[in-house]
This record gives C-alpha cells, structure tokens and sequence, in this order.
DNA sequence: TCCTTTCTATAACGATCACTACAGAACGGC
DNA sequence: GCCGTTCTGTAGTGATCGTTATAGAAAGGA
C-alpha cells in the first residue's frame, strides 16, 4: 500500500537509476522494423538491436512485443491523424480535401526509407490483433464520412449523397495505394491512380 | 546415374510404399491455414494438423515450408486467372468486363470461409519471398492493360487513354477491396465501392 | 556513507521453430 | 518369400522464439 503521490503537481521526482536511453527515440526506430517487417516477422532481437537497448530494457519501458507494437503503432497513426483532420478542416471544399490526402499519399507511400503504410499491410495471426488492427483502418472512414456530410449540408454534395459509401470508397483507393506502393509502385503511378479516383467523385449539384 | 524412363508412355510405374493421402486434398487445406494466417504465422505444426500428415510426409511431398507457400499461392491463382481471362474475353466491352469482375470480387473477398484475398493482403519479412508476392500482384496489371488496349482500338475507349494508368487504377481498388474484406466489411459496401469505382471510367468518345 | 530505488547487462528459462534421422510398414518385381 | 523402393510415424535435431531471474551499477534521500 502506498500513500498517493503526496506531491501532486507534476511526475513524481526521478528515483534510481536514470534509464540511459531515449524513450521515444528507441520508439521510433522500433516503429521502423515493425514498419519494414510486420508484427510476427520481427523478433525482440531484431527489436533490441534496433533500439540498441536490451530485453529486459525494452520489457521495463514498453511491456512485451505486443504492447510495444501497440506504442510504435499509436506513433505512427498519431502524425497522420493530424495530417488528415487538418487538411480535412483547412481545405476549401471536401473535394480538394479528398485530392490532397490522395496526391499527398502518393508521396509518403512511395519514400525511400519505409515504403507503404505501416497499418494497411500490416498482418498478423492473432485474432485479437487483427480485429485490432481492422478498427484502426476503419477509423478513418468517420472521418471522411464526417466531413461529406458537411459537404452535403453546404451544397457541395447532392442530397442523398451516399457519404458513408464514399468514405469507403476513398478509404478503400488509399488501402489500395498502399499495398502499391510496398510493392514498389512509383509516385507518378499512385499520382495517377489518385487522379483516375476522383474521376469518382459524385456529380455537383450546380 | 538412372537410364532415361524406358517406358515413355506416361508416369514412371508406382513403385515403393504408397502415399496414405490425397496430394491435392492436403494442398488445399494448407492453402486455406495461409490464407487465413500469412506466410510467417504459420507454422509446420499448424500445417500438418490441417492437413492430416506428419512432418516427414509434408517434406516429402512439397519440399519445404516455403514451397508449400508457393504451391498453395499458385493453386489459389490458378482459378483466379482463369476467371479474370474468361470474364474479359467474354464481356461485350472491357467496361462490362471490370464492373463484373469488381463485382464478383465483391462477393468472393466477403465469403464467409476464408474472407479476403490470400495474394493481396498477404505479408512477409524474408525480401525474396516480398518481391516475389509483389511480382504476383503486379502480374493481372498486364491483363487489363492489354483489354484497355483492346478497347482502345475497338473505339470503346479515346485515344490517347493511358490504359497503364487504368490498369493500376482498377488493381489498386481490387487490393483495398481485398483489405477492406479482409477486415470484414460486407458484400453490400464493397458492391458499392466497387460502383463508385466504375464512375471512374473514362468518359465515352460519343 | 549507507539505504532504497530503478535502471543495466549477462545469461539464461521453457517453448516452439523448421526440419530430419531412423526404423518399420506397404507396395511392385522377381 | 525375398528385395529394392518409397512411404509412414516416432522422436528427435540445433536454433531461435518471447521472456525473465539475477546481480551489479547509478541515481536521490537520509
């Protein structure tokens, strides 16, 4: 039993021994192994040696494997959150948002060092996991759906518009860039496919 | 050093013990364990289990862990090509081809057995088996390019169309779709992923 | 200075991995 | 019946898996 934090303010003080690593540096770079090579195909050496801390250094700081997927997977979605919600707010119409994300996409899945989206082809036996991962590609659809719905309020979109199926539909090109761009598409080609998806784009009103 | 066979006719004679299971049987049931599983989250054990064998029989008939893989990838692609080539030769037009092509992909990436697509979404660590998975999903790009062009000779689709871009386009969205199956999505959203897509289609030259 | 706390590195843990040595069983040919 | 061949099941191989016990090092508090 201990007394709660008698000190309320902020973190308790440091005690013991400082870790001698950087916390979110190691984070990253195990978030690029995940990235490269999957869940399952990445073993906590392969993870040790990236982060260049031992086991029991990454079991005090992250848990297990999972949880520290879990971490690296959380930093990874937490930028491009951003990116999305923002270019969802600042653009001038769904549409331009919807072909930003796209061509923007086409860049950042075809970069040098990890190529592809980490949480799209990400696949792995456990049940558990995999139902984990399938809500978080689901997330997004929200989203987009939130915003074409505003779209239809303010009269970009038709009335009846199916915003839910067009949600998926984009949802569903973006996924598809991915598995493209690990398999080594170049950026002009998803810039293309970006292009040839917004030929999809619903009819206006006017 | 073996005298070439001296009967030329077909198989060599049946000679030794012969083998307790049924080749065939065994193959696809392993095919179904990678299909839900991958590649890495596969074990020998997990096969043999399904397959009714013993590790040695496994060997023997198949080489290793990872020509099963191939051989299971290469029994599931086999059907799949067969669809896809029939469908674009015998729809009236490379449009009526893709939408039904799409819209059997609906249906089959939403089956109840083994959902998704075992090529698509599959994933590995080891690069050589990567690449070849990626040379296998780029493979129907070909196909379509060469109905597109079709097409475009026929007059059904304008001149100048880039039926490369087009070929991308449409494997891109059959790989979402493949995830989007995967994670459970049901037949009625990927038919309408896959309508929406069809809105894509290059505008007529009438 | 000594104690408590928390980190570190070494060195393992049992379990499982992909794979195989071995001996016996089941066939055709003689 | 016997032989050569090829399959079968048992029981392992060494390697690696994810994880942890342990002991010592490095900090603050007294």
């Amino acid at each position: 039993m201990k007394k709660p934090d008698a000190n309320p303010s902020t973190a308790a003080v440091q005690r013991g021994r400082p870790r001698s690593f950087d916390r979110d540096t190691a984070l990253e770079r195990a978030m690029q192994v995940f990235w490269r090579q999957g869940y399952e195909a990445t073993s906590v050496s392969d993870l040790t040696r990236a982060m260049g801390i031992n086991p029991p250094s990454l079991y005090a700081a992250f848990g297990d494997k999972e949880h520290l997927y879990l971490a690296a997977l959380e930093r990874y979605e937490q930028g491009r959150r951003e990116n999305v919600v923002q270019q969802l707010e600042e653009a001038a119409t769904a549409r331009e948002a919807i072909e930003g994300l796209l061509l923007a996409a086409a860049g950042e899945l075809t970069n040098a060092e990890c190529r592809g989206c980490m949480l799209s082809t990400a696949q792995c036996g456990d049940e558990r996991l995999q139902s984990t991962l399938a809500e978080r590609r689901a997330a997004p659809k929200r989203v987009l759906k939130a915003r074409f719905d505003r779209a239809v309020r303010e009269g970009e979109l038709p009335r009846g518009t199916d915003t839910g199926a067009l949600a998926d539909f984009y949802t569903t090109v973006f996924q598809g860039m991915a598995i493209q761009g690990r398999d080594g598409a170049s950026r002009k080609s998803l810039v293309a496919t970006a292009r040839a998806a917004m030929r999809a784009w619903p009819k206006g009103v006017n």
